[in-house]
DNA sequence: GAATACTTGACTATTTTAGTCGGGTATATA
DNA sequence: TATATACCCGACTAAAATAGTCAAGTATTC
């Protein structure tokens, strides 16, 4: 089981984004810096959480990313969803009737993966992008 | 987030096992039939389950592996371990003094990645291989 | 009009995963 | 004691996923 750099960097970043004012434009380009994330790594991320309206874009000089929301009402769970990246446990279909491996109707420990699906999800589901207790010190 | 087939396949043997009276010796062929799992596959995973005093193992003729210990007394985590599967949620070292990328003393989301692993490494610990509620229409 | 910063699709090297292969060794039973 | 069964183990490999890079833009502000 292991996070992917993908959502770990999109969580960092926005966690980066938002000790700063709300409406205050932050470049790709200083969170690159501050973070040591890729600048086109970032770009390909923000898209996808663009396209999932968490944050908007502004153009041009002294433009950037601005944080759609407060930080209070992001889940780490949409940010996830944003960037595909679910919570897989199983081969086999939640709720396949043909049954997982063209066997017996389950297989023997779905239920089990199924449960831990839920738990992890859960986590996430939970923690909200204004959870995470920052200092300036972790700028 | 992503569970391998490796784990998943060892509790999905290690349960079916624990159907059949202890002692009594399990054939992997016998496994990989009902479980539609490679015997190859599985061969490879019987050798650390046995280097991890989860089975023993019984040569010859009618030989397989059994199962240790009581299936009460088998945690999933144990199995986990036995494959090398641990969860992980960062690049950086845990309690590393020196940083995580070298800036600052740790990265802006270390707390939260170590508060998800330990999240589900707590499933893991608390579930027993005699929790895997089977019935014989399950094998 | 120059600089800044977002936009997008395509490409690629590296790593991990999910196995397979080939050649063993040990033991029970006929 | 021959033979079949079943564990043992290191090395190999195809395919997929990951973690990026690259190129060629467009929009906006100063």
């Amino acid at each position: 089981m292991k996070l992917n750099t993908k959502s770990r960097y999109a969580v960092m970043a926005l966690a980066d984004m938002s000790k700063f004012p709300i409406n205050n434009p932050v470049s790709l380009r200083d969170i690159s810096l501050r973070q040591s994330i890729s600048l086109l790594y970032l770009e390909q991320i923000f898209i996808k959480l663009k396209k999932n309206d968490i944050v908007k874009s502004v153009r041009g000089t002294n433009g950037g990313y601005v944080l759609k929301r407060d930080p209070k009402n992001i889940k780490l769970s949409e940010i996830f969803q944003a960037l595909d990246q679910k919570v897989k446990t199983v081969g086999c279909k939640k709720d396949s009737k043909k049954g997982c491996n063209g066997k017996s109707a389950k297989c023997i420990t779905h239920e089990l993966w199924d449960e831990l699906e839920i738990y992890i999800n859960n986590f996430f589901e939970n923690k909200k992008l204004s959870d995470l207790s920052l200092t300036k010190g972790d700028i």
